[in-house]
RNA sequence: GCCCUGGUGGCGGAAUCGGUAGACGCGCAGGACUUAAAAUCCUGUUUGCUGUAAGGCGAGUACGGGUUCAAUUCCCGUCUGGGGCACCA
């Protein structure tokens, strides 16, 4: 009776799947114990060897849980959403749906064949409609919900009304635009679309502005993975970042929690630490930097476009740049200043454009004149104003409550025209409708042109604006650089500003004299990724805008450049340089020749920055001799003086919740007069409700972007345009399923709730989560925040979604190389290089000719013989030859040697190749360690492994490779031990002749000894962790035990091996007689009794260095101790009759005598 | 660049709280069984010197310092592999 594994474990997965014994109740006396794996993304590759360590790792557990008499929820799905099937389809046209089903059918077999505990009738997909309906669903609780500072929680968003109509928002500031005030009465007068558009300044899930990857050529927006060095990864063409309007989750209200919470959970210090980075909390002050007026004139917006043409090569205007931000709707109108010019005008501009203003007026053409004699007299209803600025220009009419701008132009010809067309754009994109009219049209006939003015008015909706203050600045004519700063205690040491080149200042600021290279840096900053503007600190890039801004201490004029190191997302966008103490600013200063401030003294010596946190601030004024941490606090109050103010700051920027994709979850979004609501919102349209979860997504034809960048859901007319509204077209990004699926688990078939509450209260968090490190910060804190939210807002009992995390460390590929000759260097025309064959050098052999002429001239002999033109590498002897690497499949390499039939097989196009062995005759493949990957040739399928040795023996063999979370290549050398020590297990129960071998004699002290030792090994381990170690020990036991097969030891052997090896337990369990899964027996309990030794042999040393070996009683006395070792004869040798200087004796361990 | 993490024999790794470095497995070498092979079993295997041998002496945990009776373990610095850096999941 021989250990046959295939038959074992074919039917033990059987009686498994037809007995369900891995179906878990809700409703259970036993204490609960969650253990989950973060799910995978189901990829068309198949899962790879790397992917079941952590789902090992976690089965085990699982298992020993159980066995230890607890609950054990141990669930899987599919993260079943996004981009590579979505790419698949584009390339295949196969539907993303269909790709995902095959991909999940192919997982799943993956992983029933290694035999895992989990309970597969509590599966969930990310993209079952029945799932993703509570996706929209979560996602409207975040639309409907607000933060609220004071509570520091989520509330919904119909208290926050219920407030703003009583107070309006003084003691609640809005996250969104924190300058917007309004008080109870102002807030009842706005209209509803200005209502709504401060409500979504609050929301938890809002629109914003983001900058995506914009590629011209594909007409699409895409990922960062997809942009490489500047240019689409698909075809190379350029791409620049280009401003979208985007939902956005707020996730930094809960900044300070997310922090904080982080101390109760069990997860590595690496892992905190990453989020607690991510999070990056700093303490520091808000700094006000005043712009200054100089002589130097700003350009008048007709300037400003003609030299923004010219730095283009007169191509794109594009005056709607400038918005910034990252969440950047301005609040409405702020209702309490009456000047209608200031409303309307760019405050920074006011100065510049107010005489251009007046000189307008002054120099009416005919045309305007007529017109404006004519709107005066007729009797419109609403108040029209001419030559008025809006934002940087002056409009010819404007009528401002009906958001209208009329404007009267001259010839028209093409220069023109194009500048209109940009002008109309930016007003447009202020909510302005906009008019023309010729001279001829008004000179011609007046009335008709009142006519349709008439008509226009009447169309236009009142207050329907999202944007007319366009402001900014606090005064008139005036404007401000807000900088966040950790260390104003350097205030004094500031030399100059720098802005982010996407600061929505840069426009404003910049002179005449400068626009055109402050244009050219922007184009070229486009260009750049956030990672190459933060990692490539040695060039030093910049340009200076012309403005200069007075330093609110001292009243200096400080120059105002910007540069690709400051990136508008971070902080206010802006930064005081300091460069005598950072190293950026040093290098910047250094650059561009900015004369350095020293403010420490000898530490600054001019070559370097002094960036440490110590020592003593000088030559700062009042600030001189204080400490960094006095200084800070001084600085901190007098700058308060001045308008600034002590800030704690965050890193953490909102996340971008919409992808311009398909294959994701629709958003429950519906747009009603461009304005959006939820779905589930009471509004009825047009006699329709605005809709039902779930909002399904469709079917396509085709997976290319929308209009405008927007995702293919826009290409679907039937689909958006409903009776009741516009639908969202964008789609919601991968986390944003994965966010929430371990609720879904609890409750997996609910179709009133995303899960029970009694479901989730008797689950609660996830015991033990375990899963890569790269998931560290961006799934791991979105679900911590959606956790959080779900609290706050009553639906759960627990604001931590996972208690414990274990990190799984990545098992990667092992890729193999071959070498092959190329003529690349060997231009010779007299060759037909179509005609050169393939020719392989192996890879020890193109070693030794690097330093062996010999072999180096064979293997040339070899080349002209075998390159089918004869003798091309002659010419080139003296350098020898070229090689060219390439990736060849690891199953057809068996270790480094080569299967040159199977190769040739593999790429057809070398079935004639030649191939120089060594002199073994092999060919030997070179080798790296890379990530595991299809593209790489390096993918290793768990089931060829399980189908050689048996899932047991691939589990096994996963652990025994080393720790859970330590990364490394894969390597199958070993496997062969492993499945050793399961044969030699198997034959403790049975012989190959005699067959079951077990017998009923009582075990002796030594075997119950190793039994009990591996009993609480095993505990202790699979406790920690420590896998690895597990398997060692069950091989000492195996060893140990020798040839017993008595029941008393070897029947708790079988049920301690079960985590482990699941389906060899069984059987033996059976097979000694017991009835129904071993799972439902009781882990063997260690007993101390059969453990105690009553002496330990000590390693003793002298001076640390270990010299002889005594056997002392466990309870031996120090005294007792000491004067047997001083007397022993080895000791007293190495003291060599020095005295003793200290006798160290260490229960237990060892002991040292010090001479 | 920044953040995180690792580096121990020919290889994967062990040493759990600062206490005998190299457990266990692979590979390799030698041997037993066998007509032979497979399978199985036994012995050896960090390295240098020394000894017929038992053994003895020294070095050694990426590198350079430090703390300590004692350091793979703690501290400082350097080199180096891997992961993440906000639209891959």
């Amino acid at each position: 009776m021989e250990y046959d594994f295939r038959k074992i474990e074919a039917e033990w997965k059987k009686y498994w799947a037809d007995k369900e014994v891995y179906k878990v109740s809700n409703d259970s006396a036993k204490p609960k114990c969650y253990v989950l794996d973060m799910f995978p993304y189901p990829s068309g590759a198949g899962l790879h060897v790397g992917h079941p360590l952590g789902y090992i790792a976690s089965d085990i557990y699982a298992r020993y849980k159980r066995l230890k008499g607890y609950n054990v929820l141990h669930p899987m799905g599919f993260d079943a959403f996004g981009l590579p099937a979505e790419q698949y389809a584009m390339e295949t046209g196969q539907h993303p749906a269909v790709t995902t089903e095959k991909n999940i059918a192919r997982y799943r077999e993956q992983l029933d064949n290694i035999g895992f505990c989990y309970d597969w009738s509590r599966e969930v997909r990310t993209s079952d409609p029945k799932y993703y309906k509570w996706t929209q669903w979560i996602f409207l609780q975040l639309f409907h919900s607000w933060y609220d500072r004071t509570q520091q929680k989520a509330r919904p968003i119909k208290e926050l009304i219920v407030i703003l109509e009583q107070e309006g928002n003084e003691y609640y500031a809005c996250p969104g635009d924190e300058t917007l005030t309004f008080s109870g009465e102002q807030w009842k007068d706005y209209s509803e679309a200005e209502q709504r558009n401060v409500l979504m300044q609050y929301r938890m899930a809002y629109q914003g502005y983001a900058q995506v990857w914009w590629c011209e050529a594909l007409g699409t927006v895409l990922a960062n993975d997809e942009v490489v060095n500047g240019v689409s990864e698909r075809g190379g063409h350029p791409v620049e970042r280009k401003n979208m309007r985007q939902w956005f989750l707020r996730i930094t209200e809960y900044a300070e929690r997310l922090l904080t919470s982080l101390d109760t959970l069990d997860w590595t210090d690496a892992m905190k630490e990453m989020q607690r980075n991510w999070i990056g909390k700093s303490n520091g002050a808000e700094v006000q930097f005043r712009v200054a007026q100089r002589a130097s004139p700003q350009p008048s917006p007709k300037e400003r476009e003609v030299l923004r043409d010219t730095a283009r090569g007169g191509l794109t205007p594009a005056l709607s740049e400038g918005e910034g931000g990252v969440a950047g709707l301005t609040g409405p109108v702020a209702a309490n200043n009456e000047d209608p010019t200031w409303r309307t005008a760019d405050k920074t501009l006011y100065d510049k454009i107010s005489p251009l203003q007046n000189e307008l007026k002054n120099h009416q053409t005919e045309a305007e004149d007529i017109l404006w004699q004519e709107v005066r007299n007729s009797k419109l209803g609403v108040k029209i104003r001419r030559q008025h600025i809006v934002g940087r220009f002056v409009a010819d009419f404007i009528c401002i409550p009906k958001n209208l701008v009329i404007e009267v132009d001259g010839k028209i010809h093409a220069e023109r025209e194009k500048e209109d067309a940009a002008r109309t754009e930016y007003l447009e994109d202020r909510g302005f409708k906009v008019i023309r009219f010729t001279n001829d049209e008004v000179i011609g006939n007046v009335t008709a042109v009142i006519e349709k003015i008439k008509r226009v008015l009447n169309d236009q909706n009142e207050n329907e604006l999202r944007d007319t203050s366009l402001s900014f600045g606090e005064g008139r004519g005036e404007a401000f650089i807000t900088v966040f700063t950790t260390r104003p205690d350097t205030i004094f040491g500031v030399d100059f500003m720098v802005l982010a080149p996407e600061h929505e200042l840069v426009d404003n600021i910049t002179t005449v004299e400068q626009s055109k290279a402050i244009d050219e840096y922007r184009t070229y900053v486009k260009s750049r990724s956030e990672r190459e503007r933060m990692s490539e600190v040695k060039q030093v890039t910049g340009c200076f805008t012309g403005a200069y801004v007075k330093h609110p201490l001292t009243g200096n004029e400080l120059p105002v450049w910007i540069s690709e190191y400051v990136l508008v997302g971070y902080g206010t966008g802006a930064i005081m340089a300091v460069p005598s103490g950072d190293d950026r600013d040093h290098a910047f200063a250094k650059h561009f020749d900015i004369p350095v401030t020293n403010i420490f003294g000898d530490r600054y010596t001019g070559e370097k920055a002094y960036s440490d946190k110590n020592g003593v601030i000088e030559n700062s004024d009042f600030l001189s001799g204080m400490s960094i941490k006095e200084a800070t606090e001084a600085a901190i109050s007098a700058l308060e003086k001045t308008g600034g103010k002590r800030k704690v700051n965050y890193r953490l920027r909102d996340a971008g919740f919409s992808r311009q994709r398909y294959w994701g979850e629709p958003f429950p979004i519906m747009y009603v007069d461009d304005i959006p609501y939820g779905n589930d919102e009471p509004i009825v349209h047009n006699n329709h409700i605005l809709g039902e979860l779930p909002v399904e997504l469709p079917m396509v034809e085709h997976y290319k972007p929308g209009p405008e960048g927007q995702g293919p859901l826009a290409n679907i007319e039937d689909w958006v345009e409903t009776e009741a509204g516009e639908r969202e077209t964008n789609t919601m990004p991968g986390y944003a399923g994965s966010s929430w699926y371990f609720l879904r688990y609890m409750d997996p078939h609910n179709d009133a709730a995303f899960a029970d509450r009694k479901a989730t209260d008797y689950w609660q968090q996830v015991d033990l989560y375990i899963g890569g490190t790269e998931h560290a910060v961006g799934h791991l804190l979105y679900s911590r925040m959606w956790t959080k939210a779900l609290h706050d807002l009553g639906h759960i009992g627990f604001d931590e979604p996972f208690k414990k995390l274990l990190n799984q460390g990545m098992i990667q590929g092992s890729s193999r190389f071959v070498y092959k000759f190329s003529n690349s260097g060997h231009i010779q025309p007299e060759y037909d290089f179509s005609k050169l064959a393939s020719i392989f050098i192996s890879k020890d052999m193109v070693e030794e000719s690097h330093h062996d002429e010999n072999v180096k001239a064979d293997i040339l002999e070899f080349i002209k013989q075998n390159d089918g033109i004869n003798s091309v590498v002659l010419a080139n002897k003296k350098q020898g030859f070229d090689l060219t690497q390439n990736r060849v499949d690891v199953s057809l390499v068996d270790g480094y040697e080569l299967n040159v039939e199977g190769f040739k097989k593999w790429r057809p196009e070398n079935s004639n190749a030649a191939f120089y062995l060594n002199r073994d005759g092999k060919y030997i493949c070179g080798a790296e360690v890379e990530k595991m990957s299809k593209s790489k040739y390096n993918v290793v399928n768990p089931d060829d492994i399980v189908s050689q040795y048996g899932a047991d023996t691939f589990r096994m063999y996963e652990m025994f490779l080393g720790p859970i979370d330590v990364s490394k290549p894969w390597d199958t050398k070993g496997i062969e031990g492993v499945h050793r020590f399961l044969k030699k297990l198997w034959r403790l129960y049975a012989d190959e002749q005699q067959g079951w071998i077990v017998t009923d004699e009582p075990a002796t002290a030594a075997e119950l000894k190793t039994l009990h030792k591996t009993i609480r090994k095993i505990n202790d381990d699979i406790e920690r962790f420590s896998f690895n170690t597990s398997v060692s020990q069950f091989m000492i036991c195996v060893n140990e035990l020798n040839n017993c097969h008595k029941r008393e030891i070897v029947q708790p052997l079988a049920v301690l091996i079960c985590p482990f090896a699941p389906h060899i337990a069984e059987e033996l369990w059976h097979k000694l007689g017991n009835e129904g899964t071993v799972l439902d027996a009781a882990f063997p309990v260690a007993e101390d009794r059969y453990l105690v030794d009553n002496t330990k042999v000590y390693p003793v040393a002298v001076n640390g260095r270990t010299r002889a070996e005594m056997e002392f009683a466990i309870d031996a006395e120090d005294t007792f101790v000491q004067s047997e070792v001083l007397a022993n004869e080895a000791i007293q040798k190495w003291m060599e009759g020095k005295g003793l200087k200290k006798f160290i004796y260490v229960k237990g361990k060892m002991i040292n005598v010090v001479v």
